[in-house]
DNA sequence: TGCACCAATCTTGTATACAAGACTGTTGAG
DNA sequence: CTCAACAGTCTTGTATACAAGATTGGTGCA
């Protein structure tokens, strides 16, 4: 939770969720550890521990690179994530006293209201930030550390997968749904949150068009295309 | 999957679901480096590998320790369980074609017959390894390698809570349920083999003594019990 | 005796050195 | 001109060296 502790591991997946790294880009240990004022060592541990997270994945003497998932990770990500979200939420009603932590439906209303107005200025980047930044919050609404850092880390995957991807999902829809879900869930209709969760998530998967596969030229075709510097 | 790239994570994780490796124990990565025959470099690794999988944690500059789970991870850890095994049964039903995968019914009989077998020769290392490796069969089945994964850790942190909390949890009791699942799941009824899980996973939380602490003396107690050799 | 202090030892934390393989660019033959 | 072979460079893989903190056992004072 604190920065400095291991900042590399964060920074790391901060930007992918924020989109400024996208899948297959390359981390030398070298620069990594210029950047990061450390050695080699260190970001190697970092790099070891996102990679058992499933983030990063090395090629033998060639180096680090962020996942690119298949389309077969890409759906079973999806999938792992629809169990695992609508679970939480068919859970809550056997929990009588546990309930959602707190004034958390508050927190989830303040957190759909800000992605709404990210919708409107437009801003990409903290845009789809915003809207994996809602699941893992309802996850840490429910009060269950282990299924928030496990859905943090498949969450950071499926951004992989949309940006591979290259849905038009449709930011205002998913926004829709939070809301909708939120609702629900102020209501204690959580049968009702956890149906449309599952239909949320087929939705922004059944967005992807999983079908293409992914153009393995695509940063290269973006920096030849015409505009841009010599 | 396979033996040499990472036996050493595996042969811990190994130890720990055969109960070989009790929570609290010392790994010192010398002692490792000299029985695994390597530097102490990738002992690092491993262990650090071990710990985003929450299965270790590093005591600074004192060393790795098997993890210890509180009361309240413990429960956080059933709960985690619960809700992944279970929303993964529930979802069967929403995969028309795909269900389970192949013979994967006669493979979850067959692990239970290994079960029962187990319990008549009474050997308890091998029995709870064969509870544990249930759940994880099952989770196979389903055909989600992330689940699969998840799962397998939580597993290993569950059976490492069963070790502390010291639960006369009945593996005869355990293994009928287990039974009862693979049944519902022959008969289609993915609904009744969810709420059989949820039931069972209860079953054995409930079976622990989670208001006793852990006795942090255990070990010594053991070694110092009359009829320890000298 | 009881306790505070201190030195010796051990263990991890971090950096660095070197080995091994992969990629790149050049060269030379056909 | 095309392509195969090769040397050079770059990057990771692994081990080792040293620094920093923790623990332990001993020593001396009250």
């Amino acid at each position: 939770m604190t920065q400095p502790p291991d900042s590399i591991e964060d920074s790391v997946i901060s930007a992918i969720l924020g989109g400024r790294l996208r899948p297959g880009t390359r981390l030398g240990e070298a620069k990594l550890a210029e950047v990061y004022g450390v050695s080699r060592t260190r970001v190697r541990e970092a790099m070891m521990r996102l990679e058992t997270r499933g983030i990063v994945h090395v090629s033998a003497r060639r180096g680090w690179f962020v996942v690119e998932p298949s389309a077969t990770e890409a759906r079973a990500a999806f999938q792992a994530r629809r169990v695992i979200e609508t679970g939480m939420l068919r859970d809550l009603h056997t929990l009588p006293e546990h309930t959602l932590r707190g004034d958390a439906v508050a927190h989830l209303r303040a957190h759909v209201e800000e992605e709404r107005e990210a919708l409107h200025t437009g801003h990409v980047g903290s845009r789809t930030c915003l809207l994996g930044d809602f699941h893992i919050h309802l996850a840490h609404a429910f009060g269950n550390p282990f299924l928030t850092d496990i859905l943090r880390d498949l969450t950071a995957r499926t951004t992989l997968v949309s940006m591979l991807y290259q849905s038009d999902q449709d930011a205002a829809a998913s926004s829709d749904d939070h809301a909708g879900i939120v609702t629900l869930l102020a209501d204690g209709d959580y049968a009702g949150a956890a149906r449309l969760m599952d239909e949320h998530i087929r939705r922004v998967e059944d967005g992807l068009d999983l079908a293409a596969a992914p153009d393995p030229l695509a940063g290269l075709r973006e920096i030849l295309s015409p505009g841009a510097p010599a």
